[in-house]
DNA sequence: TGCCCGATTAACT
DNA sequence: GTTAATCGGGCAA
């Protein structure tokens, strides 16, 4: 049964999030996908932008789960992130690549493409194709115009060491959907992440 | 104040 | 395979 996620899903270990995220529904005005790759940041490992400690960028990362951490990337891009865990643990999911569903003629004009495949695969095309730019940092995540829906059944979820990162690079923090072709990169081992 | 670099992407060779 | 684009955070001076 599908439901609207409530902020008290966000609340866990970041750990029981991510992977509960893969096939996980979510929308900014109407426009969005289901879930197919995440990655998990926690203050205590030093990838994290929390890592360092409390600044005006990450503060949304030490406030209350169920919250919108958007940052921007290289100068260039915007990162979607979900706050998780007890306020002050500054964990966060990062939203990677979604299978587009919703809105498919919004994301291809943002985009300037018409590969549906490349519409969402990638933490920076995933923003543009839903609009979402730093206006969305510190909105919550159960209100307008957010929307998360919980997947309808059981999902093949495979992890992996994280992308992009040169710290911290051999956690297996990477979360997935088994054989999507919406990844932003495949998976180069199928391991399925313990429950 | 200045310098370096990054949770990226697209366009190159 | 490599590299430019582009800018705020963090740290050295």
């Amino acid at each position: 049964m599908v439901k609207r996620l409530r902020r008290a899903f966000f609340r866990r270990s970041v750990h029981e999030v991510a992977p509960d995220l893969i096939g996980a529904v979510l929308l900014v005005d109407g426009v969005g996908g289901r879930v197919v790759e995440v990655e998990a940041y926690h203050h205590t490992e030093p990838a994290a932008h929390s890592f360092g400690g409390l600044t005006s960028r990450n503060a949304v990362m030490f406030g209350p789960p169920g919250y919108a951490y958007v940052y921007r990337s290289y100068g260039i891009h915007w990162c979607l992130n979900f706050v998780c865990e007890p306020k002050g643990s500054a964990a966060a999911v990062l939203i990677r690549a979604l299978e587009p569903t919703a809105g498919l003629r919004a994301m291809r004009r943002r985009r300037g493409t018409a590969d549906d495949r490349l519409l969402c695969a990638g933490p920076g095309r995933l923003c543009e194709a839903l609009g979402v730019t730093h206006a969305h940092n510190g909105m919550a995540l159960d209100r307008p115009p957010f929307e998360i829906f919980t997947r309808a059944g059981a999902v093949d979820v495979v992890a992996g060491p994280r992308i992009g990162l040169t710290k911290a690079i051999d956690l297996p923090w990477r979360y997935g959907l088994k054989g999507s072709r919406f990844l932003s990169k495949p998976f180069a081992a199928a391991v399925t992440p313990a429950a």
